[in-house]
DNA sequence: AACAACACCAACCGCCGAGGG
DNA sequence: GCCCTCGGCGGTTGGTGTTGT
């Protein structure tokens, strides 16, 4: 972490933003808008290039931020979306209304990467061969130390109906308490409606239909 | 009480694509 | 077509708080 105050070697300054910084942001952008972040510093006299003022906006300023730990029904979108997408956190993040990607990258890291890693060396040979024959196979595989033994989801890119096959929470209270069978939630919690979001994505378009078509299979 | 290990998360970095000149 | 700038994204870093020994 840069010390507080610092300056790159342009000028701009680095580290923890003051709350003075916040109110200049914030006052720039409820004039100007969002956008023309390269702009800030010239019009708000703040030392901060545009990259670190968008993220500040972004990640913390904006309007509507959720605060606080992730609810259970929003770590079970995270798992199915990262099971699907792999890494694209601002994807995802489209789908957890108030919560920012990097909030989504960091809580990945520090609650499932890890076990993603320890799993790795336990997988079961069928598994193993799996992905041997397909290099896009993606493989999710994480355990809450709360309340979920084990939790694994595999989508494999050969399936055409574009199945996700989530296996067991069994003696969860995530899950099972989350996700019924036909999948009446999905509604609610994802913004299945989002059209803009999705056309620029070729994979995201098929999600809604993907889980409607009732595509979804518990075992 | 002191120290170590771990978890969390704000912020930075580097890369890439889009758009304009 | 090339170059430059800007915005967006994913990966990474490191400070701080929490928990364990």
């Amino acid at each position: 972490m840069v010390q507080m105050g610092a300056y790159d070697q342009e000028g701009w300054k680095k580290g923890p933003w003051t709350p003075e910084e916040d109110r200049m942001l914030v006052e720039y952008i409820s004039q100007y808008g969002e956008g023309r972040w390269s702009s800030v510093s010239k019009c708000t006299g703040l030392k901060r290039n545009g990259k670190s003022c968008r993220l500040r906006w972004v990640n913390y300023l904006r309007p509507g931020l959720k605060k606080g730990h992730l609810t259970p029904q929003e770590e079970g979108i995270i798992i199915e979306l990262h099971a699907l997408w792999g890494n694209r956190w601002s994807t995802i993040a489209r789908y957890l209304p108030g919560r920012t990607d990097n909030e989504i990258k960091n809580y990945w890291r520090t609650h499932f990467k890890k076990r993603k890693q320890e799993n790795k060396t336990i997988l079961t040979q069928q598994q193993q061969e799996e992905i041997n024959q397909n290099k896009n196979f993606n493989k999710l595989t994480s355990t809450d130390e709360n309340n979920i033994n084990q939790e694994t989801a595999t989508v494999h890119p050969s399936n055409e109906n574009h199945q996700i096959v989530p296996t067991i929470y069994q003696d969860s209270d995530l899950w099972s308490d989350f996700v019924p069978m036909d999948c009446y939630l999905w509604d609610g919690l994802w913004n299945l409606d989002d059209q803009d979001g999705c056309s620029k994505d070729e994979n995201r378009a098929n999600v809604g239909d993907y889980f409607q078509s009732g595509g979804y299979i518990f075992h």
